[in-house]
RNA sequence: CGGGCUGUGGCGCAGCUUGGUAGCGCAUCCGCUUUGGGAGCGGAGGGUCGCAGGUUCAAAUCCUGUCAGCCCGACCA
């Protein structure tokens, strides 16, 4: 097909919209790909629509390659089946909810567990029927809190969301691996830099789940990897390695000693190398006792909680929310404090919380045989030589601790450095929740019903386009690669006088009847440096130019990506083109 | 929901301190010139200055309120 720039329905921008901060969302504006209508609600002009569509063409073939089977529900749904998942109210104000003029409750849908769960119990019920795989690619609505960085983060966006179901938990793993499968394949095909990192099974609930984080300086997410592996975790997810349990035999007594004004780890750990004892400490000698509360989902009553960390780390609220989900975490305010004396603030030791029944995590760190300073339990007092396992035990470890750059990877492998990504895919076991809520059953062989076990799994269509922009773009614009790019040529007639214009027509023709998608810069207006200018906004990956070397029977290849320029005899360029982008 | 910033032609911005005929660049339209890196000259069209009140002879500008947007955080299968 052949694209007319003369026609094409396309604005470029020459400055950056003041209201994009990252650069996938200032190029795709800039180059006239997409257009905000409002916040996190976008518009898809010709070019950013075929992007889209190449990128979500991939994405269908290869789930039909492994044997999903495409359907495509309502994005405007009923209230009923979201009440019956209780959805309906924990979805909370994410949730886009409208009226009909009967005043019946609708939604529009931001994932579409209980229409495929109840779909498949409308058609199948016997256990032959099964395994199944199930897909579609449709908008998703989600009133986020805060939209940002374009198409990036929506609050509508197009979304590949497939589920499948088994008999047998050994079918849902089987059914698992093939869909993560198949996501390794969707994002090499796409040429994306990604990672796979263990996800915290979050509100949906299951066990087994999987994130795709395409990397990317701007990402949301930060993760961990390792420099020596190809370990890759959420922070969340990072197990600290818990060093061998040490002999107690010999270990120095535990001594109290005075340790006055030292309300923090460095003024303690400074007191204590002025003191004299014959040896130094650092902040990682100490162990800090963080005072916090937790509340069972649903309870009325919070219950005390303090975690051991090492002196030298903070905690990490995110860690430790998701150590503790589903349970709520606070910290202690002043009243906590005053209703529970004996917490000495600045001065908690393991033994008066042991001592007074507060449950007590420390980092896996504090193995047997560890010694510590820490506090006393009374004002201006450190306790030096606690032994783990000796001088106090506590209830557990908890993942709490902030995980830093340097720390050894938890597979033993190298160690761990910080990167940023955005989740591109993310692949769940669900496990029987929504069946069992809905009833999904099969009869058995036995005649019995067997609850139907998922798994759900979510690629973001749309946010693939920007995420594809943000790895691959430079200073000048846009760099598709070859496999989603909205042409395979930008052919680019530099110059007014009827020769070029001629034999620019005539050379598109002939790439468009070798079955090349073609974008001609037929404009008689424009200059050849806007014509520049544009084609390496717009990014497509082989630019053609028609241009002075004519006279010479020779025209000038230019790739997008490299910058390499190559000229070519204008009879072979046809040839030379197929070549490139066929590969 | 908390913090910060911003609302002025289609886009990007200045003007606001110190009230007095609304301006610049890009884009658009007309004419001439120009055509290998976002052209030049001349002309033209296009703005309820977010909205509502108030102060004033007079408000884009000062005051009060309100709405919206963006960024950071919280939140986010």
């Amino acid at each position: 097909m052949i694209t007319r720039m003369s026609s094409l329905f396309l604005r470029t921008l020459r400055e950056d919209p003041a209201d994009a901060e990252v650069p996938s969302h200032k190029l795709l504006v800039r180059a006239g790909y997409v257009r905000r209508v409002a916040p996190g609600i976008y518009s898809w002009l010709p070019l950013g629509l075929r992007v889209l569509r190449r990128i979500e063409g991939i994405v269908r073939d290869e789930m039909d390659s492994m044997g999903a089977q495409e359907i495509q529900f309502p994005a405007l749904l009923p209230r009923e089946p979201y009440e019956a998942t209780n959805r309906w109210t924990e979805y909370g104000p994410n949730l886009f909810r409208l009226k009909d003029r009967k005043g019946g409750d609708y939604l529009l849908g931001p994932t579409h567990e209980e229409l495929f769960a109840l779909t498949v119990k409308g058609e199948y019920s016997s256990y032959k029927d099964y395994p199944l795989s199930l897909y579609q690619i449709q908008t998703k609505y989600r009133d986020e809190a805060r939209p940002r960085a374009g198409i990036l983060r929506g609050r509508e966006f197009l979304m590949k969301d497939s589920y499948s179901f088994d008999l047998t938990d050994e079918g849902l793993v089987a059914s698992y691996q093939a869909h993560r499968a198949t996501y390794v394949r969707i994002f090499d095909r796409l040429g994306l830099k990604y990672v796979i990192v263990k996800a915290t099974s979050g509100a949906m609930g299951g066990s087994a789940s999987e994130e795709f984080l395409a990397e990317v300086p701007i990402g949301e997410d930060t993760f961990v990897r390792s420099t020596a592996s190809d370990y890759a975790a959420n922070v969340e997810a990072v197990v600290t390695p818990a060093p061998p349990a040490r002999p107690l035999d010999g270990l120095a007594e535990a001594q109290v000693h005075h340790t006055p004004g030292t309300p923090t780890i460095d003024t303690l750990v400074a007191y204590l190398n002025e003191a004299g004892l014959g040896r130094e400490f650092t902040a990682a000698d100490t162990l800090k006792n963080v005072l916090l509360k937790t509340r069972q989902p649903g309870a009325k009553e919070w219950e005390l909680l303090a975690v051991g960390v090492p002196g030298d780390r903070e905690v990490d609220m995110k860690r430790l929310e998701a150590s503790l989900e589903p349970a709520e975490v606070a910290v202690l305010d002043e009243a906590d404090f005053a209703r529970n004396a004996f917490l000495v603030k600045g001065y908690i030791g393991p033994r008066a919380l042991l001592d007074n029944g507060v449950r007590y995590l420390v980092d896996p760190r504090v193995v047997t045989g560890t010694a510590w300073v820490t506090g006393a339990d009374k004002a201006d007092h450190h306790v030096i030589d606690l032994v783990a396992g000796r001088d106090f035990t506590p209830d557990g470890t908890i993942e709490a601790a902030e995980v830093r750059e340097g720390d050894a990877a938890p597979d033993g492998e190298g160690t761990l450095v910080a990167a940023r990504g955005i989740e591109i895919g993310h692949v769940f076991q669900l496990g029987r929740k929504y069946s069992e809520a809905l009833g999904l059953t099969a009869l058995g062989a036995d005649s019995k019903p067997i609850t139907i076990t998922m798994g759900s799994y979510g690629i973001g269509v749309s946010r693939l386009v920007a995420v594809v922009a943000e790895q691959t773009h430079d200073a000048s614009g846009l760099v598709w690669p070859r496999q989603v790019a909205p042409a395979d040529v930008h052919l680019v007639i530099a110059g007014k006088d009827d020769t070029l214009r001629e034999a620019g027509e005539r050379l598109a023709q002939e790439l468009h009847g070798r079955g090349l998608d073609v974008l001609l810069d037929d404009r008689a207006a424009a200059s050849p440096g806007v014509k520049f200018k544009d084609a390496e906004l717009v990014g497509v990956p082989t630019i053609l130019v028609v241009g002075r070397g004519l006279a010479n029977g020779v025209v000038e290849v230019k790739d997008r990506a490299t910058g390499d320029r190559a000229e070519i005899a204008v009879d072979q360029v046809v040839d030379h083109l197929v070549t490139v982008v066929r590969g």
